[in-house]
RNA sequence: GCGCCAGUAGCUCAGUGGAUAGAGCAACGGCCUUCUAAGCCGUGGGUCGCAGGUUCGAUCCCUGCCUGGCGCGCCA
């Protein structure tokens, strides 16, 4: 149990037994046993606002209740003292006992520092990027990749199991027309003549897909006769080749998925129409002018949505109910979808026909990542190909590296909208706020190269706590205790940047404890104790680093 | 017109129903004969978009408005 829980429960303690020696009136459970950060460091280490939201239902001044609650928190010996200030808050001071302990385990238990367990570990299947496979991937993709992989390694790490999906849209118009437009392309390559299909896709890399198509299939091709089934063969191969490019494109960003979920396979196995039956049944289904609706309008959509149009074709919607579902049929106890802006509007309906099936709601989630706009120099860079600034995941990568792009798309909560600022970004200097906590990294890294060198022996058993009584290294201290509730809150909240905004403290607290006080010196039992804090911040830094995929380099 | 997201320091953004609203970058001024100065310390800078409301208390919750972005297909 983290830290911040463990003081939750000491209030709860407490709470009981006061009431249970008559000195207050039983709260039951009407006040949460919130456990906050005070917003000063002097007030505390953390505050637990109780008394104050407690006081009109247990009918005394907060002070009061305070002052009665604090007696028995005191009693734990996690807790060095708790004082009941102004309006009415129970400030917590950590002991320094309980933070010299915690030093040790975090040594001890290194990559797993910050774990949790469950006793029962929910199943969630997290679907991320997604992105058509009619090109590679963009901008938009790159930010859902690194936020949806960070939100999966947290909640991991919290005690869940973790599926990494993404859904391929190997079905319908679109693909259709990728292999029309890619078919165009092959023939004006063989100087054949033919007209580019109207709302086709343009972009350069069709050519690339129907030069590779060409030269490997050219056998296949000339087997086929028929126009239609030549379409489907090239739609074929070009998604394929495009699914394959972004897999490549997504492994060198640390991200790899367990499932690429084909839309094809549903609609193949009767997966849609089954559905479609599935949803008549719902009384929530009409037909109309020969097309089949859903009554959204029951579950607070602005109107109705088409399921299957006249021609009997399915809409994609009707797919994603099916997808949805098939989720479910694999056991899943959560299921999480990251989106992009441009889908928003499909949340209502979607979790209307979830309900409508009878799945529980909040054991959907779906998350929005919202747009990216390019920053640099202070202007904003158009994503244009043909004006020759890059547009591409691979091109970004290819500009500030893997650590830099994470880093980036994931410091700033999810639905922010993001100004990447690509000029600070590219620079491989103190700007760079990536560069700061590897710094932090590297810097203890090269602490221990130094105390090897001076054949120092680092024994952490002996590292003595009374060289540890100073403001940086408790500072420091309290931090490294905070890591697996930050990690916790980060994975219930599905917001990664808090680890972001947690490593920099972790780096700063390390930095200043590092200015202060010089580590190494003649004082062995002291320099004991310094690498031991050194090396808990290390354990600290990896860990945190490890879970938005970003390196923790030895030596920079 | 409707919906979603946002509006906090010069810029990019954190933050919380409560205690003097923070960080990074930018600006300015200090700190390296000793373990990595990609660092540390200090200074300046804010009517938390505007107006009401709920509350003992609102930057945070509610309503209205303003501004910016995105979306509003029987495409996926």
């Amino acid at each position: 149990m983290n830290l911040k829980s463990e003081i939750s429960l000491i209030v709860s303690r407490a709470i009981e037994s006061a009431v249970g020696d008559g000195l207050l009136a039983d709260p039951c459970e009407t006040v949460e046993r919130k456990v906050e950060y005070p917003r000063e460091q002097k007030f505390g280490d953390y505050a637990v606002p109780f008394a104050l939201e407690s006081a009109k239902i247990l009918r005394k001044s907060p002070m009061e209740i305070g002052g009665v609650l604090a007696k028995y928190m005191e009693a734990d010996r996690k807790i060095a003292s708790v004082d009941v200030v102004k309006p009415g808050f129970i400030n917590i001071f950590i002991s320094r006992e309980f933070l010299f302990e915690n030093l040790i385990r975090v040594i001890r238990e290194r990559e797993s520092y910050g774990r949790a367990s469950r006793e029962w570990p929910r199943k969630i299947n997290l679907e991320f990027v997604s992105a058509n496979p009619t090109g590679p991937l963009n901008i938009v993709s790159a930010r859902a990749a690194a936020v949806g992989d960070t939100i999966a390694n947290m909640l991991e790490f919290a005690g869940d199991i973790v599926d990494r999906e993404f859904y391929v849209n190997d079905y319908g118009n679109q693909v259709l027309l990728l292999g029309k437009s890619v078919l165009a392309r092959i023939r004006e390559l063989r100087g054949e003549k033919c007209e580019f299909p109207e709302e086709g896709y343009h972009g350069e890399y069709v050519r690339e897909i129907a030069a590779h198509i060409a030269e490997h299939e050219a056998g296949e091709m000339s087997r086929i006769g028929g126009e239609e089934t030549l379409v489907e063969f090239v739609a074929k191969k070009a998604v394929e080749y495009n699914v394959a490019g972004q897999k490549k494109d997504l492994e060198g960003f640390n991200v790899s998925f367990k499932t690429w979920f084909s839309e094809k396979t549903l609609h193949e196995k009767g997966a849609v129409t089954g559905m479609l039956d599935r949803m008549k049944s719902s009384n929530s289904v009409y037909t109309s002018e020969g097309k089949v609706f859903f009554r959204s309008t029951d579950f607070n959509d602005d109107k109705d949505r088409v399921l299957m149009r006249d021609d009997g074709r399915p809409t994609y919607f009707l797919a994603d109910i099916a997808y949805h579902q098939d989720k479910i049929d694999r056991g899943y106890d959560l299921i999480v979808d990251i989106w992009g802006p441009d889908h928003h509007g499909h949340i209502t309906r979607l979790a209307g026909a979830m309900k409508a099936i009878g799945f529980d709601e909040k054991n959907l989630k779906i998350l929005i990542a919202q747009q990216v706009n390019l920053m640099m120099e202070g202007e904003t860079v158009k994503m244009s190909k043909r004006l020759g600034q890059f547009s591409t995941m691979r091109d970004l990568l290819e500009e500030i590296g893997t650590d830099v792009a994470r880093y980036f798309f994931v410091m700033r909560s999810l639905e922010s909208h993001l100004d990447f600022d690509l000029t600070l970004a590219k620079k491989e200097s103190s700007e760079n706020p990536v560069f700061y906590l590897q710094y932090a990294h590297a810097r203890i890294c090269s602490l221990f190269r130094e105390a090897e060198k001076r054949g120092v022996a680092y024994d952490q058993e002996r590292a003595f706590r009374e060289h540890l009584d100073n403001e940086e290294s408790l500072v420091l201290m309290k931090h490294l205790a905070r890591f697996p509730e930050e990690v916790a809150d980060a994975a219930n909240t599905f917001e990664p940047h808090r680890i972001t905004t947690f490593l920099m403290k972790v780096a700063q607290a390390f930095h200043k404890f590092y200015t202060e006080h010089r580590i190494i010196t003649e004082d062995h039992e002291r320099t004991v104790a310094y690498l031991a804090l050194s090396d808990a911040t290390r354990v600290v830094m990896s860990n945190g680093l490890r879970l938005l995929g970003v390196s923790a380099p030895e030596q920079m």
